[in-house]
RNA sequence: GCGCGAUUAGCUCAGGGGGAGAGCACUACCUUGACACGGUAGGGGUCGCUGGUUCAAAUCCAGCAUCGCGCACCA
């Protein structure tokens, strides 16, 4: 026990606890020996971060709920292990050192591949723990002694065994295809890593020469959003049933490519939609996706006009050299003067860009490494159709599917350094291919010299693994134990953005390697948008630091605030007043500890854990409240619901056991005989609440709790038991909570008579309640028993409270459901302002029961209804007009 | 085009068939020995629109409107 400083300073505190927490052991699984290892494990891998990351809003939110949830699962006793680390993030991080290279004038190519990969090594160990730090800051609960990244030595092994039991499958393959390349990153990309935003371009409407004229027909024209691809064009295609077009296909006609001077072919495809632009297609195998389709079909040639920064290329003849922006004017320019242009028409389409560097994508021939999918999908498909991996909230499961039922294969090669080189090996001398889990040297046919491909995998082709490889697939000792005992994990949280990218391939991954799900719930919480509902981001300049939301309100208001902020929506407008009410809560809980504390001194308490001793009806009122709001917060249908708990949990704090609860033990501790149980009540209850607060808060509360007399031999609050609902339903106390619910009206109505009249909280004012209805006598007789309570809460002169109370001469009134309430007011009660107060409630009151009344009229709802409802109905109307009776009756007999 | 979400007090949002709620903001009063990052009392809403189901709809269903997010794209 020790004293708490007068003001609360977050961060005078949470560096200090944090260290203590990590030096006992608590992260590890074993939590320095408190975990009970014949409970359930909870496991959960941490969505790996960028090496190049730094905290940003959706990491903050994601780990206060992740860490909100293993702190639950540690305090119950359960194993617990949440496995953190970092993803090397192949384009992200090589672009950060290729940025710095240039600073210094130099080119990855200056470097060479193996310098420039010592060079990313550098640069993971000089900033790659950034974030984890940040993690720290947090108060994430994470194993930090056992980090995680997907470029060790081990998670290697993982990625090689993958790779080539796949290649082996024959599920992965090599191919020549139009795939999504980025100009900038000069690699590929796969199909989800593309950003589709619609852009304002045109349509450009081009005249393209017939070889011969057709019927005094001379050129025929196509619409196109890319003039510069036509430099490439090996084909125009239309409609086989394009009745327009029916003339010249018959004819065997073929056009003259403009510009280039080159003889292509007219043919019919189905793929052609008549009916957009002219009906006539430009085709460019090697530069669209669906004209390499029927450039396939066609046999047309590919001619590929681009490089690799999309640079036109000698095969564009003179125009080669220019960007593709320039030669898109170029193109335009030179087709105008031609007399070709026919028209050009605004058009809205969505473009393609690269999620990395926002670079607009090129669609562009290469070789590449592909996974097959569709017999992988299928499994993963089950997984969640059987329910063994459950999204929350549920709607996202159609996202799922859909993206698995229209699966693609996956290219996974880039043309990057960074990152896992593709474990395949070729031999120049006699051709033979193969991957190896080592590296190769001599070909095993001809024992030539092995050479390596030059690609690396993608980055996502590796955090696929993350859940399994992380506990020592397939190599590490012990790793089948380990699986055995801790796999699937409990639920990944992430965002919705990677559910393709991400979370799909895990399942899918997980279901061949290691024939079970990953994990059996995912939870995609809402994205945070700014406050005027846009996306953050750092283009737009409007992301939020949550270091210095950490600075200005706790990371303990930090979490809170965001918690309070979760629901099942898509999205979530950052509300910075949250995270600054927030602050204010803890500052709340603080001086409520502080009071509790103060009011204690001097007491004993008996060995061991300190019991509450309920001994008045608040005691008894404050228990039960207590005891529902754990078994709300124990309700597994509701473990997600983060939002909803953190607003319980500050209810009960603030406005129950601080606004009333605190409030009434005030008397009850000036009154000798009431003193020990009241301390050991407040106390309890403290105790409790601050750990069920922990999880959201856990810094404050750790504070606190190694600050008072809970008498648990826990040394942290930690590793300390979670409120069990079970335990504590012995005190739930209807009864109580009804009474209690009696003396808050009373006490409410003389702070609103004190209020309305300008009476000062000092003076103390004589107050007679009046009971009436069905409990009349039991209530006379409970606010009787409460009069002390009453008295000192509202500080009154004097309470009588009984079934046929009389009205005192200069009272204000006001009637409730039960109650008649007087205020005595000695000469300052202004009877027409009560009047026409009591007039207005009469009024509102007349509305009620005349709405109850026709429904109690309606035979429909008498007989359709259910019974309860009716009964509930009947009672609230007779007890409402009850209320009338005696509101007339005051009206009558208040003097004019 | 298909799918999904949102629309409730000035703002941010809960609620989810049976008497409209919270926080912030606003107004008035209160520096009371836990707390002014506080307390007390107030004002403020035909729950987006139109239909339907139902004894009963803010709540369920359909359509519409507006905003937003995916996916797929016809060059």
């Amino acid at each position: 026990m020790q004293e708490l400083p007068r003001s609360y300073e977050p961060s005078t505190i949470e560096a200090e606890l944090f260290k203590s927490w990590d030096e006992a052991g608590y992260f590890d699984r074993s939590a320095a020996g408190f975990a009970n290892e014949a409970l359930d494990p909870y496991t959960v891998v941490i969505p790996p971060p960028n090496v190049t990351g730094v905290l940003h809003m959706g990491h903050a939110l994601n780990n206060t709920l992740q860490d909100i949830l293993v702190r639950i699962a540690r305090m119950k006793g359960q194993p617990t292990r949440w496995i953190v680390g970092t993803d090397h993030a192949g384009i992200a991080t090589q672009n950060k050192v290729e940025q710095k290279l240039t600073e210094e004038g130099l080119t990855r190519f200056d470097l060479g591949r193996k310098a420039f990969v010592e060079a990313c090594w550098d640069w993971r160990q000089s900033y790659g723990s950034v974030i984890i730090e940040q993690l720290k800051a947090m108060g994430c609960s994470c194993d930090y002694a056992h980090e995680q990244f997907t470029m060790d030595p081990d998670y290697a092994r993982a990625i090689r065994k993958v790779f080539v039991d796949w290649y082996n499958a024959g599920l992965i393959y090599r191919g020549h295809r139009i795939i999504n390349w980025c100009p900038r990153c000069t690699t590929a990309l796969a199909d989800d890593e593309v950003e589709h935003h619609e852009e304002c371009g045109s349509l450009w409407y081009l005249r393209y020469p017939l070889s011969e004229p057709v019927d005094g027909v001379e050129y025929l024209v196509v619409a196109t959003t890319r003039p510069e691809t036509m430099l490439g064009d090996t084909g125009v295609a239309v409609n086989p049933n394009d009745e327009q077009y029916k003339a010249l296909l018959d004819s065997g006609a073929t056009i003259l490519l403009p510009l280039m001077e080159r003889e292509i072919p007219l043919f019919a495809d189905e793929y052609v939609d008549p009916d957009f632009g002219t009906g006539a297609v430009k085709v460019t195998p090697a530069h669209d996706p669906n004209d390499f389709a029927m450039g396939e079909r066609h046999d047309l040639e590919q001619i590929n006009i681009f490089d690799e920064h999309a640079v036109l290329t000698s095969a564009a003849g003179r125009f080669a050299g220019l960007t593709r922006e320039q030669a898109r004017e170029a193109v335009v320019r030179n087709m105008e003067e031609l007399g070709l242009l026919e028209r050009v028409e605004e058009h809205q389409h969505a473009v393609g860009h690269c999620y990395r560097c926002d670079t607009t994508i090129e669609p562009w021939l290469s070789e590449q490494w592909f996974v097959a999918m569709k017999e992988l999908a299928a499994p993963a498909l089950e997984a969640v159709r059987s329910g063994a991996v459950r999204f929350y909230p549920r709607r996202w499961e159609n996202t799922y599917f859909h993206w698995m039922e229209h699966i693609r294969d996956w290219c996974i090669s880039r043309q990057l350094w960074w990152g896992h080189r593709i474990p395949v090996f070729y031999c120049s001398s006699c051709g033979w291919v193969g991957a190896s889990e080592h590296d190769l040297i001599l070909c095993p046919v001809c024992n030539g010299r092995l050479e390596q491909d030059e690609d690396v995998l993608d980055t996502w082709f590796s955090s696929q693994l993350w859940p399994f490889a992380t506990q020592g697939w397939p190599a590490q000792p012990g790793w089948e134990e380990e699986l055995a005992a801790y796999y699937p994990t409990q639920v990944l949280s992430t965002a919705r953005d990677i559910i393709f990218l991400w979370v799909a391939r895990m399942v899918l991954s997980s279901l061949y390697f290691v024939e079970d799900v990953p994990f059996n719930d995912v939870l995609i919480h809402p994205t945070v948008l700014d406050r005027f509902g846009n996306i953050m981001s750092k283009s737009r300049g409007n992301g939020v630091d949550p270091l210095e939301l950490i600075a200005s309100y706790g990371a303990d208001g930090m979490r809170f605030g965001l918690a309070l902020q979760v629901t099942g929506n898509q999205d979530m407008k950052f509300n910075e007043d949250k995270l600054l009410g927030s602050r204010n809560f803890a500052t709340k809980i603080w001086n409520a500890a502080r009071y509790v504390l103060m009011h204690i001194e001097g007491l004993r308490f008996a060995p061991g854990r300190i019991e509450p001793e309920p001994a008045t009806e608040a005691d008894r009122w404050i228990l039960s409240r207590l005891a529902g709001l754990t078994r709300s917060l124990n309700d597994p249908e509701t473990r997600y619901d983060f939002g909803a708990h953190a607003r319980r949990l500050q209810r009960f704090f603030w406005n129950e056991f601080c606004d009333w609860y605190i409030e009434i033990s005030k008397g009850q501790l000036t009154r000798e005989a009431l003193r020990q149980s009241t301390a050991q009540n407040l106390v309890f209850v403290l105790d409790q609440a601050l750990r069920l607060l922990h999880p959201y808060m856990p810094f404050i509360t750790e504070k606190i709790w190694q600050s008072i007399p809970h008498g648990d031999t826990r040394p942290s609050l930690m590793v300390a038991a979670w409120p069990d609902d079970k335990a504590l339903a012995a005190y739930l106390h209807p009864d109580a909570e009804r009474r209690l619910s009696l003396l808050l009206d009373v006490v409410a109505t003389v702070r609103s008579v004190r209020a309305r009249y300008g009476i000062s909280p000092k003076q103390p004012l004589a107050v007679v309640v009046r009971t009436a209805g069905e409990s009349a006598a039991s209530h006379a007789e409970s606010l009787s028993s409460l009069s002390l309570m009453l008295t000192q809460l509202g500080n009154l002169a004097s309470f009588t409270a009984g079934e046929d109370a009389d009205r005192p001469d200069n009272a204000s009134v006001t009637v409730t459901d039960e109650l008649e309430i007087f205020v005595e007011l000695e000469g300052l009660v202004d009877f027409a302002v009560e009047r026409e107060r009591l007039s207005k409630e009469q009024e509102k009151l007349e509305a009620d029961r005349a709405r109850l009344e026709s429904k109690l009229s309606n035979q429909g709802f008498l007989s359709k209804a259910a019974p309860e409802i009716v009964e509930k109905t009947r009672t609230d109307a007779a007890e409402m007009a009850d209320a009338l009776s005696r509101i007339a009756a005051q009206l009558e007999s208040l003097p004019r």
